[in-house]
DNA sequence: CAAATTTAATCAAACGATTGATTAAACTAC
DNA sequence: GTAGTTTAATCAATCGTTTGATTAAATTTG
């Protein structure tokens, strides 16, 4: 039985993450939790003692898919800074835009100042992605690769900024680029591409500028 | 009477303008603003007449403070495209920073697929300055001030997402930044020029690349 | 002008619905 | 049988909204 309860856990997990994504926190009731996933109400707070519990749960369960993900990059000691850079972007472009959802809920909470808890979690997941930035740029900017006035603290803001307005506002990013950003065949086979040569040239463009 | 009825509306809007910002759409309840307004609760209804319209209230009197903004930069035709886009930038900057806790109330709400006529609303707005700066770019992309295959709607949504990024998640940027983005010292002596520089020179030698 | 009438503004109270949470009983498996 | 699950029923609290009554100002009428 230890089994099925954990399946059963992760599946409540499963839609708890896509309600949350949709809704929002106050939105997903746990009533509609519950329904979707084809249990009893009472199983949630059973489970996951109260509704911020199982939001934290979610949370808890995506960080450990997502920590390992860059930081052996940073060890290769074979890859020059530029090419750090690039990889991190073509990592972080195909991660980011694959958990879109989730990462619009991050966003989304995030910038609310309720559920203190839940804020301080969040944003724990999201500084261990920005150090890993920070860390290969910063190096760059130390062996000299970019150029010494590079504003390293806003470009991290540039490279994750321009990902989350495309992921957090659908609707404008669909009027301005004229497509549908949430097609998955425009954003697989256009955008991702697209999104990965504009990233690295402007980058590139900007950390190479002479002194 | 018609002068104080007036400035009852606009002060409840001040108000409303707040606690949304504070709070969230959701989290914002009627009581609370009607009580924080020094009112009572059902003037709401009455002049808004339903809280989805007090927030569609909130939101139009915005508008009108913004769209003029921008607009006549463009009619200039003394100015280079360049110098357009810098003004745009400045503007901006000093514009949005001003307005921190109301753009990131909108940019929460607009991630949330709830409230249909609200979403549109917001769309809406945010529409008509993207489209101010698309025009301005396109106009540089046509004119070969800017070089040709410049990617104009991924540099709108780097302009847009850098922004939104420090606004939106000040907890992570103050981390990064290593300084306290909400403290208006900061923001305003040291932040905002900064981000002026910063996003000129990124987009300055983005847009002059080599063909 | 003054009386009669209409309109607009405001209020306390209550509405039905929904929220997250809890309970005690029923069920399941070893 | 007993410990672990699951259920339906229910809880108090809060939500946005509506109501009917009251007040004051504006308008109309004679």
């Amino acid at each position: 039985m230890e089994k099925e309860k954990t399946d059963k856990k992760d599946h409540i997990l499963d839609v708890a993450e896509k309600v949350f994504s949709e809704l929002g926190y106050d939105g997903a009731s746990t009533r509609l939790i519950s329904g979707e996933a084809n249990v009893n109400m009472a199983m949630l707070n059973y489970y996951f003692g109260s509704k911020e519990g199982l939001f934290i749960a979610v949370f808890e369960r995506k960080i450990n898919l997502f920590r390992t993900l860059l930081q052996n990059i940073n060890e290769d000691e074979s890859l020059s800074s530029w090419n750090k850079l690039e990889l991190y972007i073509d990592k972080y472009v195909d991660r980011v835009v694959a958990n879109s959802c989730f990462q619009k809920l991050v966003n989304r909470e995030v910038s609310l100042s309720r559920h203190a808890e839940i804020n301080e979690k969040i944003t724990d997941i999201l500084m261990t992605n920005v150090l890993e930035f920070k860390k290969v740029m910063q190096e760059g900017v130390d062996n000299g690769s970019f150029f010494e006035g590079a504003d390293i603290g806003l470009c991290i803001a540039t490279i994750f900024g321009t990902k989350n307005y495309i992921i957090n506002t659908p609707q404008v990013a669909s009027r301005m680029l004229g497509k549908d950003v949430l097609d998955e065949n425009f954003l697989e086979s256009e955008l991702k591409p697209r999104m990965k040569i504009y990233m690295k040239k402007l980058l590139k463009s900007y950390l190479a500028t002479e002194k």
